[in-house]
DNA sequence: GTGGCGTGGCTTTTT
DNA sequence: GCCACGCCAC
């Protein structure tokens, strides 16, 4: 009993009425700020610490690795033993745990692969030169955007129905086709294709679905604004007619439409699942009163909204200070000014921007003073050059059949077996609807590649055999051994640059995990498998700060669920945020949504900032502040002059009808004005199109 | 097989 | 303006 009040004591009102709610479907509408991970961990605790719940009947599902190792760490902690039986994982590792044990019944083959975006973006390209489409016209990217947004939404090529004179959906439909016959033929499963393959499970298989259905009766979902169509049904069938489905969301902070989440699924939640309860956490620890009115009167814009405000029992704090830059710059400097006026750690500070572009002015600016800073983006250590040709050497003697593999390091490093040569083999394995790898043996044994190149591959041939052997060492030996023998590490070695020598220092990294992975799964039959898997479903830290207190610089969705002390919010200017491709409705208000995001990350000082001018793909643009700064309620606003030169003009200088001339733009008259003081801006007809201008900076001059 | 040049595109990102 | 990628020439 004495764990019960340690579990509901540290709870407000709202967050113990939802963790002790009766067991029902229950959706929590949770606040940026407001407890979120605090009330799903103890709910889960409080279930089984009240005997309401063994652990093998809760399954907690989150989006990413990290929100699910700190949820089962927290679990762990609140009940004080380790969470066996209990399925705590991301939606692609526990439809990948699923898979492992229902190959037969997925129609998979047992030793079936994972294809991360690299890998399908890869095979997408070799599907489009098989089908010998032009790449410009079809390009591999916008395929794969194509192929995986179907499976997002369930949809196969089966289902698809195009009409001969829809040139685009004809071509579209043909690669995804082609796509998924040869990651069928090979055993591969790309990300869409491991929740869809296990919604059709559950869909096809009344046995599967009725066993997990009785067995997971508390299902818990995090981040529910996420989810998208297939997740959202895959959650239905588990859910079942007994399942309790217990989920926690924020739909103002719902940012990942674009790549397939629904927003519906939140807003309908309650229609779909009879008897929900909704809870809403208002109450906000996060920041001050200023910033929540901030947040609220922006998202307040929003249509259809669930509906939320935010409150805190603290002060209201700082204004929120606004600074108009001349340029990108300046915005730079002055950011930089202010964190050297900073008596906190760095590590309290974050540079918020909404693209990654943006990143390299900021970076310029600190790298000057010589800040530590780091920047959030760039590749994961799985994803790195040299530690995916390794993986795909550890790949390949096993899955001989891996296409993908083969071609990543059938010349890597270079022995000889060029373009001509993985041309010959790929046009074998094409007729004859066989792997490169047979295609080789093939080639070799009918001579229809020269000599030297045949020598070569029949050498390549025997390193991959030779590399089989290996299977019976420690996996870390195994990973040592084949990275001599590949050449990959010898090549390195030899190249002696700075950046072979980071490479070198990574394929060293991936000994390490190797070591600790074995470590941590002692006694399993299939290690190095697992290993691979791993490997793609869980692609590693981000480049790692060689310093601990430093400034952070991210763009705004990779800020969600983070939280500083001081939050410089950058370029709130139209065109850049809201961003000039999203400015339909529907999309802006995602936008929005996102701002709403970067705002609520500060805890106690927030500074928004926008610059007059700003280069864009080469050319130096004018640019009007952005319309969420207008959303914001004035009196929560205080501006910053920027320091150099004054305003021109006020405003309330120019009428409607006036003729004024640009020193860039040349003359034009005064079509529109809007606003009021520092933001107001004033639209002016110039001899080609209007352009809207900030009336305080315009630098016109009257004629 | 490699390096140099030209062209296109250019929002966000996890698994 | 910058980067990534594809193609072509050596």
């Amino acid at each position: 009993m004495n764990n019960i009040t340690t579990l509901l004591d540290p709870l407000n009102q709202q967050q113990r009425q939802a963790v002790t709610a009766p067991l029902e479907h229950l959706l929590v509408l949770a606040g940026a700020g407001s407890g979120k991970t605090k009330c799903l961990t103890h709910r889960i605790a409080w279930l089984i610490e009240t005997n309401q719940a063994g652990p093998h009947n809760i399954l907690a599902v989150t989006f990413t690795n990290k929100a699910a190792n700190e949820m089962r760490y927290r679990i762990e902690s609140l009940i004080q033993r380790p969470t066996r039986g209990l399925w705590v994982g991301t939606f692609h590792s526990i439809a990948h745990r699923l898979l492992r044990i229902h190959w037969e019944e997925a129609q998979l083959p047992q030793t079936f692969q994972i294809l991360d975006s690299d890998d399908q973006l890869r095979a997408i390209k070799r599907i489009i030169k098989a089908l010998r489409l032009d790449e410009k016209t079809w390009s591999p990217k916008q395929a794969q955007q194509f192929i995986n947004a179907r499976k997002d939404d369930g949809i196969r090529p089966k289902d698809i129905v195009a009409e001969p004179q829809d040139d685009w959906l004809v071509q579209m439909h043909n690669i995804y086709q082609t796509y998924e016959q040869d990651c069928q033929r090979s055993g591969l499963v790309d990300f869409a294709e491991l929740l869809l393959r296990n919604y059709e499970l559950l869909r096809d298989n009344s046995t599967i679905r009725e066993h997990y259905q009785q067995r997971f009766l508390f299902i818990h979902v995090d981040e529910f604004q996420d989810t998208n169509t297939i997740q959202y049904q895959w959650l239905r069938f588990l859910t079942g007619e007994q399942g309790k489905l217990f989920v926690v969301g924020d739909d103002d902070q719902s940012i990942y439409g674009w790549r397939g989440a629904r927003i519906e699924n939140i807003q309908n939640f309650s229609h779909d699942f009879l008897n929900t309860q909704i809870i809403r956490m208002e109450q906000n620890y996060r920041s001050t009163g200023t910033i929540l009115a901030a947040a609220n009167a922006l998202i307040a814009h929003n249509q259809g909204r669930l509906g939320k405000n935010l409150w805190t029992q603290d002060s209201a704090g700082d204004p929120i200070y606004l600074y108009a830059a001349y340029t990108e710059t300046d915005e730079a400097q002055f950011v930089v000014e202010k964190i050297q006026a900073w008596r906190g750690q760095l590590k309290d500070i974050a540079i918020l921007y909404r693209t990654t572009a943006q990143s390299r002015q900021f970076e310029e600016a600190i790298l000057q003073k010589g800040i530590p800073y780091r920047i959030y983006g760039g590749l994961r250590f799985y994803e790195r050059l040299e530690i995916k040709d390794m993986l795909a050497y550890l790949r390949l003697p096993f899955h001989r059949n891996d296409d993908g593999a083969f071609e990543r390091i059938i010349n890597t490093p270079k022995r000889g077996l060029g373009d001509r040569t993985v041309e010959t083999l790929r046009g074998i394995a094409r007729q004859q609807n066989l792997s490169l790898w047979q295609a080789a043996q093939i080639a070799i044994d009918t001579k229809q590649i020269k000599a030297r190149a045949s020598h070569n591959l029949s050498t390549f041939l025997n390193l991959i055999e030779q590399l089989a052997q290996h299977k019976d060492l420690p996996l870390h030996e195994q990973v040592q051994q084949t990275q001599m023998a590949s050449g990959l590490q010898p090549h390195y070695q030899k190249e002696g640059k700075v950046e072979a020598q980071r490479r070198l220092e990574n394929l060293e990294e991936l000994i390490n995990a190797a070591r600790q992975f074995e470590q941590n799964h002692q006694g399993s039959q299939t290690l190095l498998a697992d290993f691979l898997d791993h490997a793609a479903l869980e692609a590693g830290e981000r480049q790692s700060g060689r310093f601990d207190d430093c400034i952070q610089l991210m763009t705004l969705h990779s800020a969600k669920g983070l939280e500083f002390q001081v939050v410089f919010l950058c370029g709130l200017e139209e065109g850049l945020f809201p961003h000039q491709n999203s400015l339909e409705e529907a999309q802006l208000e995602e936008e929005r949504r996102l701002c709403y995001v970067g705002i609520t990350r500060a805890r106690q000082r927030l500074y928004l900032s926008h610059s007059e001018s700003r280069y864009r793909y080469g050319q130096r643009d004018s640019s009007t502040p952005s319309r969420f700064l207008g959303e914001i309620p004035p009196e929560h606003l205080q501006s910053l002059r920027p320091r150099s030169a004054k305003p021109l003009t006020q405003t309330h200088n120019y009428q409607i009808g006036q003729r004024v001339k640009h020193r860039q733009y040349g003359i034009g008259t005064i079509i529109n004005k809007e606003g009021q003081g520092k933001l107001a801006r004033i639209q002016i007809q110039f001899k080609h199109q209007p352009q809207w201008l900030l009336a305080a900076y315009a630098r016109l001059e009257k004629l």
